[in-house]
RNA sequence: GCGGGCGUAGCUCAAUUGGAUAGAGCACCUGACUACGGAUCAGGAGGUUGCAGGUUCGACUCCUGCCGCCCGUACCA
């Protein structure tokens, strides 16, 4: 009785146990199974004997004879020989039939051969970064969707995830927003209680504006020395603008000291930008909700005593005024540039805030793995706030003292088809919750095209779930540090490595089960045993046992796109499969059957898979 | 300047972390079916993996030096 249903895991420990009855010397060497790349060399190959050759003083070929003398997989691979050992010292396994038909069987549970990680871990995934204020954009579309899944991969592994929306809704840019919105209701130019989003973002960018447009040449003035007229000039000159930045000041003063009136309209922008982050996280099947929030504003209350520890404890130094923490040490990253905490003039920075909560995180939540779905451009500071914590002890869990595990799920940027940054023709930055609806509905009309018979109300609902899977795919499926280029007319093509053509294989399987029941089949399948006859069953049984392998391989990594070649991979040998090997039109029950239950694993595979990337499957499209 | 990332077929992307002849899809050719959803399958053509060295039985992968593009380089977040 395996312990998993992966042969390849039984594998790995026969041939460990081989290779350390051969060569007691070398009985920790890895034995490097993995699927054989072409069917013709076989089904799985062990590597091990070249590596181990020079360790042990002997040819590669003769280490894998020695391994074959000492193995003992009788019972699921076909006898070993030294025919089996291929080139430089490749050993070639076959399972047997009856060994493929048991995995099979031991697969064929709700958890697909899953087992779950022991000892599961608690791990906190951060993703979204919305700003307050702030429309969304499409910039903020691969936080929510790569964040999201790496979180799904990771619980269906059995471990706990707890997802942060580390909301950028503190600070001086929300009390200068704060403050023009006062003086706009004041004048009766907004009615507060009616704002939108985009008058929001609008107040946003104008009070960047009134604040920094004259404030950067008054800082470049007195950068270069210039003489106390020029100065007056300068200043007065910007005297709107000052005034606007002093009154900003005021208000996070006001602000800090949760002012009801200033407090009121934080809630208020709060609110209005929480619901469309929200609704686009609820539209794209993001698992995200108001829960998950952990604004900066939660940490400000916490980051004087923390900085007062870290000066304390002399983590931190002061300089040129500012505080900062040395990171110019191998244990905390050999990182040149020091980690900023504190501002000359005695404000937090946004690194202050992160610190904070990598301490929330390890040492109140108890978190043993933080991963962070952000902008690769922000590698600098998160090594920064990263290289600070472990100097801290923030990151070492309180327990157990184990340093928690620290990782930056980096993405690059979506680019538009012409390989720079993605705006209209406008040069406007497209609201992401348009360019949601405009997938949805493009991805609706590319299925009414082929498949007419659908009524408005089925495509409606078809156009979301096509859309998700396009938009989602597109995104998860290449490796996520690259840049990519956003095309309508990729993500939504129904062939090659789509979502698409991922939602298709898995309709066609269920579409085969629902003329199975108009034919009149009965549930008697369910009960006949697995077994693979055919080429393509056999190709297709293996795709489906190396699933648990890809989930765990994407966990580890945080690359959701190896999910996804695995899921197309298996899609690839459905098809064959189909193709070849009539299911309804079988020659006999007892095959058909017997392609049934496969057809029937497929699809729980292929659900489960889309499922894991958090994409909603359909039965008709 | 320093640091990080990237460079693979005409295009968009893979390559199980050092393994066998570098794989898919699109586009381009050639075949298969009066079809369990052809939105498919089989085959062909397409490559000096940016360049030059090095390590290795074996290198897209690791090391060194160049070239090109992107990003980041403390008092914004």
């Amino acid at each position: 009785m395996p312990a998993t249903s992966d042969p390849l895991q039984t594998l790995a420990e026969r041939f460990a146990a081989a290779i350390a009855r051969a060569f007691p010397q070398a009985a920790d060497a890895d034995p490097l199974i993995t699927p054989c790349k072409t069917p013709e060399h076989g089904d799985y190959q062990s590597n091990a004997a070249m590596g181990l050759a020079k360790r042990v003083g002997k040819k590669p070929r003769e280490v894998a004879e020695a391994i074959l003398l000492n193995i003992d997989v009788g019972d699921l691979a076909e006898p070993l020989s030294p025919a089996n050992i291929a080139g430089p010292g490749f050993i070639n396994i076959r399972l047997r039939p009856d060994a493929l038909a048991g995995a099979l069987r031991e697969f064929d549970t709700p958890a697909l051969g899953v087992t779950p990680a022991s000892p599961a871990q608690f791990m906190i995934v951060d993703l979204m970064g919305v700003n307050l204020s702030k429309q969304m954009h499409v910039g903020h579309l691969r936080s929510p969707v790569i964040g999201d899944a790496i979180a799904r991969v990771l619980e269906r592994l059995g471990h706990t995830i707890k997802r942060q929306n580390h909301v950028g809704d503190w600070g001086l840019p929300i009390a200068m927003v704060i403050s023009r919105l006062q003086r706009q209701a004041a004048s009766g130019q907004i009615n507060l209680d009616h704002i939108t989003l985009d008058q929001l973002d609008t107040a946003y960018r104008e009070a960047q504006a009134e604040c920094q447009r004259d404030m950067a040449g008054l800082e470049a003035a007195r950068k270069f020395g210039l003489g106390p007229k020029v100065l007056a000039e300068l200043e007065e000159q910007v005297a709107g603008a000052t005034e606007a930045f002093l009154a900003a000041r005021a208000t996070l003063i006001k602000l800090q000291a949760m002012d009801p009136e200033a407090h009121a309209i934080w809630k208020k922008i709060h609110d209005v930008t929480m619901k469309v982050c929200l609704d686009v996280c609820r539209t794209l099947n993001v698992n995200v909700t108001d829960a998950d929030s952990a604004g900066e504003s939660s940490y400000a209350p916490e980051l004087a005593a923390m900085v007062d520890d870290l000066v304390a404890r002399g983590i931190a130094q002061t300089s040129d005024g500012a505080l900062v923490v040395h990171l110019d040490d191998p244990a905390f990253g050999h990182i040149k540039e020091p980690c900023l905490i504190r501002k000359t003039d005695g404000g937090y920075l946004y690194a202050t805030t992160d610190v904070c909560a990598i301490r929330r995180r390890v040492q109140k939540f108890g978190a043993q793995r933080l991963i962070y779905a952000i902008d690769a451009r922000q590698n600098l500071h998160l090594r920064q706030v990263f290289g600070a914590s472990i100097k801290a002890g923030y990151s070492l869990h309180p327990r157990t003292g184990q340093p928690a595990r620290m990782e930056h799920a980096a993405f690059g940027s979506v680019l538009g088809e012409d390989g720079k940054p993605f705006k209209t023709r406008s040069g406007e930055s497209t609201k992401l919750a348009d360019l949601i609806q405009e997938t949805f509905s493009r991805a609706g009309q590319a299925v009414k095209t082929r498949n007419p018979d659908l009524s408005d109300a089925e495509l409606h609902d078809i156009g979301a779930a096509v859309g998700i899977a396009a938009l989602k795919y597109a995104d998860l499926s290449t490796d996520r540090v690259k840049d990519y280029i956003f095309s309508f007319d990729r993500m939504l093509a129904f062939e090659g490595n789509t979502g698409p053509y991922l939602l298709y294989a898995l309709v066609r399987i269920r579409s085969i089960f629902r003329k199975a029941a108009e034919r009149g089949v009965g549930d008697a399948w369910k009960t006949t045993a697995h077994a693979t006859h055919a080429p393509a069953e056999k190709q297709l049984a293996l795709a489906l046992l190396r699933y648990p392998g890809a989930l765990k391989s994407t966990g580890e990594s945080l690359e959701p796109h190896r999910l996804c070649t695995y899921l197309y991979e298996l899609a690839g040998a459905f098809s064959v499969f189909f193709d070849q090997c009539p299911v309804l039109a079988a020659t006999d029950e007892a095959s058909r059957d017997q392609r049934l239950r496969l057809c029937d694993l497929a699809a729980k595979v292929l659900a489960d898979g889309l499922n894991v990337l958090g994409i909603p499957a359909t039965d008709r499209m």
